[in-house]
DNA sequence: TATGAATGAGGTTTCATTCAT
DNA sequence: AATGAATGAAACCTCATTCAT
C-alpha cells in the first residue's frame, strides 16, 4: 500500500510527491483520471515523465496521493477552525461552515473524489473511505456534544451527520445548479437554518439566536480568514 | 446530439439500442466508462462489435444512452407511484419514497451517473443535468403543494428539494457505509422523519400522524409495487 | 502455455501464426530477441502491429513459436531423409547428414536457439529442451541399431549422440570459422569419418566401405535434393 | 575499441574494472545482457550508477569486458595446468581436462559467451572470436605434438580440436541434460575415451594405458587443484 | 443487417546516460 | 573520485473504429 520510490532522501521525496500531488489533483479534476496522461501531469508539475516514476510506482499511485490529499484538507481545516471555539452549538456551526467552505474552495477536488475513488483498487479505496469516516467523526463529535448539552434533540447522529456532509458536498456536486443562484455562504446559511430547525431543542433555539447576534460583527473579518486554497495549480 | 445509425427500421433501432443500453449500464457500472471496452459491451449484449457501430456513432453515445436511461427511470417511477395519491403530504412522502427506492434498487446506476456525467461532452452533459432538474421538479411540485396547503412552513424549496435528493443519492453513494447497518426502508423512514421535522407546520404534523396510522396496513402491498430494475445485466 | 488469440477461425490462426513465426525467426536471428521490436516483426511479416496481438499474447509468444518451429524442422527432415533407407549404418549416416544439413541451411536459426532459449520462461524453456531430446532420439535409435547389428562398438550412446549433435551445431555456431575454409558437406564428411573411426567395429568398417562405394554416384544428385528452407524471410 | 574512462590512476582503473567485470558476468549470466540494467550491475558491484560511467563508456563495454574475462580464464588455466607435464599425450589430456573443468566451474559464463557474443558490435565480436581461436591453439599444439610423436593418426587437426572444444562446451550448454546424470569428471573421462579411440595409433594406445596407470594416485590431488572461479557473485 | 479481422495512434512504463553536487 | 536525481527516447501493448464479406 505504500508507494514505491527509487529516491533515497526522504525530504526530497516529500517535496516532490507534494508537487506531483498538486499537479495530479489539477489534471485529474480537469479531465478525469483515465483521460489524463502521465505526460499531462509531468507538464503540469513541470518535471520530466521519467521523474514521476522515481517517486511513484504507477499512475494509480498518483490518484491515491491526490485523493488522500483532498480528504486530508478537511482533517486539517476543521480542527483549525474549531480552535478557540467553546460553545457546543458554536462548534457545530463552525465545523459545518469549515467543511462547506473547503468544498466551496475546491469544488473540483470534491468532484474528483466522487468520480474516481472507484478507480482505486479495493485496498486503497477502503483507506479513502476510512478517511471520510474519520472526517465525519469530527462533525459527529460536535453533534453529540450538542445533544449532551440538550441543545439538540435526541436524533440519529449518523444519518444527521451524513445529511450535513451530503449537503456540503452538494455545493460542489451541484455547483452547476447552485453557483449561478448564490454563493457558498448564502447556500450554507440557508441550508444550516433548514437543517437546524429539525434538530434544535427550545434551549438550542435560544442559544442559536444569541450566537447569531454575536456573529453580526465577526462575520466580515471571518470571511477573508477562510483559506481559499486546495485545487490550485 | 442525436445518435447516428445506419439501420433504417426504427423499431429495430429502438430494440437494439435498448439492448445496448442495458449492456452499457451494466458494464460501465461495474468497471467505469473508460476501462470498459466496446468488446465488453458487445459481449454483454451478446452482439458483435461491428453491430454496435451500426446503432451508435461512437463509445460516448453508449454512455449518453446509458445515463439518459438511468435518469429516465425516475421520470417513469415517480409519476407511477403518485397515481391515485391525493393528499399533498401523502404525495410528497410517496414521491420521496419512490425516488429513494429507485436508488436502492439500482445503486450502481446512480453511482455511474455521478462518476461519468463529466465524461460526456458539454452539450450532452447539459442534457443530462436538465433531466435531473426535471426529475427534481416532480418533487418540488409536491413540496409547493404542501406549502400551499400550509402543511409545510415557507421554506426554501430549491434547497430543500436538493437536500432530499442528496439524501436519496446518499444511500447509493454511501452504500458501503449504510448498507451494512440498515436496509433502504429503514434509512428512508429515519431520514424522512428528520427532514420533515424541520419543515412541518403544526397542521402538517397532525396530518402526518394520520397518514402514519393509515400506512400501517398498506405498507406491505406498497412494497411489491416498487419496481426493482435498472442495473441488471 | 498455449498461445492466446482473439481470432476464431482456426485455419486463419494457423496461417497467420506461420507467417508471424517466419518473420520472427528472421528478425530474431538477425538482431536477437530483445533488440527486435514488435514493429520490426510486423514490418517483416507485412502486417500491422495490432494484428500481431490478435494471434499472440505477447512478444515472448513470438519467440516461443519461433524456437518451436526451428526445432520442428529437424523432426520433419530427419524422418523424411530416412525413408527407404534400410541398412543401419546407412540410416545412421543419413540421419547425421540430414541433421547437419538442416543446420547448414539455417545457420541463423540454430544460433537463435542457442542464444534465446533462455529468454523463455522456465516452463516453455523446458518444452524446447524436450523437443531437442526428442530429436536426439531419432539419431540415438540409429546408433542403437548399429550397436545391435555389431557395426558399432558398445559405446556410451548418450554421449556419442550429443557429440554428433554438437558437431552438427558447431557448423552453425562456428560458421565464422569453418565457412571460410570449406562447405557443409566437406565439413560433414570429415567429421563423420573422424567420429566413426572411434566407434566402428571391424564389421562396421567393412560395411562402411561398401556404402561409400555405393554412394559414389548418388552423392551428386543427393546434394540438390537437400531442402533449403527455414530462416528465409 | 579501447574503453573510455575519466579516471586517471591506472591502478584504480584496473581495480574498479575488475570489480565491475565480476558484477557484469554475474548479472549477465543470470538474466542475460539486455534484461540486465546498469542499476543491477551497480548494485551487484556495490557502487553507484554514476561510478560505472567513469570507468566504462557504455553498457556494451561491460559486456565486452565480461566476455574477455570469460575467455581469458582459459588462457590462464590451460598453461597453468600444463606446467611440468612433458609427455605429448599427457599434455593433450591435461589440456582437455583443464579446458573442460573451467567450463564445469563456470557453466553460466560459458553460456553467456554463447548467448551474448553477438550482442557486441562487429569489431569487438571479432576480438572475442580471435581469443577463442587463440585458446584453441593451445590444444591444437598438443594435438600436433601427439601426431608428430606418432601417438595420434594423421587426423584433421582443426576439426578434431573443435570437436574437443564443442565437447567441453557441451557440458555447459547442455548442463540441464548431463548434470543430472553425472559429474564433470565422469563426463570428461567418458568423452575423452570416445574421442581418443578414433585418433590414437597403436603406440598411442600403449602410451595411454601407461598414463592411465600412473594417474591412479594423482587423480585425487589433481581435483583440488582445479580453480573454481568465475561466475560467482 | 451482421460479423469480426485488421488497423495504428497513443498510452504507460523502463532504463541508458548525463551532470550538478 | 563518487553519487544518484533527472531526463526523454523508445518499447510494448491496448482498443476504438473501419470495412470487406
Amino acid at each position: 500500500m505504500n508507494i514505491k520510490t527509487t529516491v533515497e532522501d526522504p525530504a526530497l521525496v516529500g517535496r516532490r510527491r507534494a508537487q506531483l500531488t498538486q499537479a495530479a489533483i489539477a489534471c485529474f479534476s480537469e479531465r478525469g483520471y483515465h483521460p489524463t496522461t502521465i505526460r499531462d501531469v509531468a507538464e503540469r508539475a513541470d518535471v520530466s515523465i521519467g521523474l514521476i516514476y522515481q517517486y511513484v510506482g504507477d499512475k494509480e499511485d498518483l490518484l491515491f496521493m491526490a485523493l488522500q490529499e483532498v480528504l486530508d484538507i478537511y482533517m486539517r481545516q476543521i480542527p483549525m477552525a474549531l480552535e478557540g471555539v467553546a460553545d457546543p452549538l458554536g462548534r457545530f456551526c463552525t465545523a459545518v461552515r469549515a467543511y462547506c467552505r473547503v468544498n466551496g474552495s475546491s469544488v473540483d477536488a470534491t468532484v474528483l473524489a466522487y468520480r474516481e475513488t472507484k478507480s482505486l483498487r479495493a485496498e486503497r479505496r477502503a483507506a479513502i473511505m476510512q478517511k471520510e469516516l474519520d472526517t465525519n467523526e469530527l462533525i459527529a463529535a460536535c453533534v453529540r456534544d450538542c445533544i449532551a448539552a440538550q441543545l439538540f434533540e435526541e436524533i440519529d447522529v449518523d444519518i444527521f451527520v451524513y445529511q450535513i456532509v451530503m449537503f456540503c458536498h452538494a455545493w460542489a456536486l451541484k455547483a452547476w445548479h447552485f453557483a449561478k443562484a448564490m454563493d457558498v455562504d448564502t447556500y450554507l446559511e440557508r441550508g444550516l437554518k433548514l437543517m437546524l430547525r429539525g434538530v434544535l431543542t427550545g434551549a438550542g433555539e435560544k442559544r442559536m439566536r444569541r450566537l447569531e447576534a454575536e456573529r453580526v460583527v465577526p462575520v466580515a473579518p471571518a470571511a477573508p480568514a477562510r483559506p481559499r486554497r486546495v485545487s490550485r495549480r
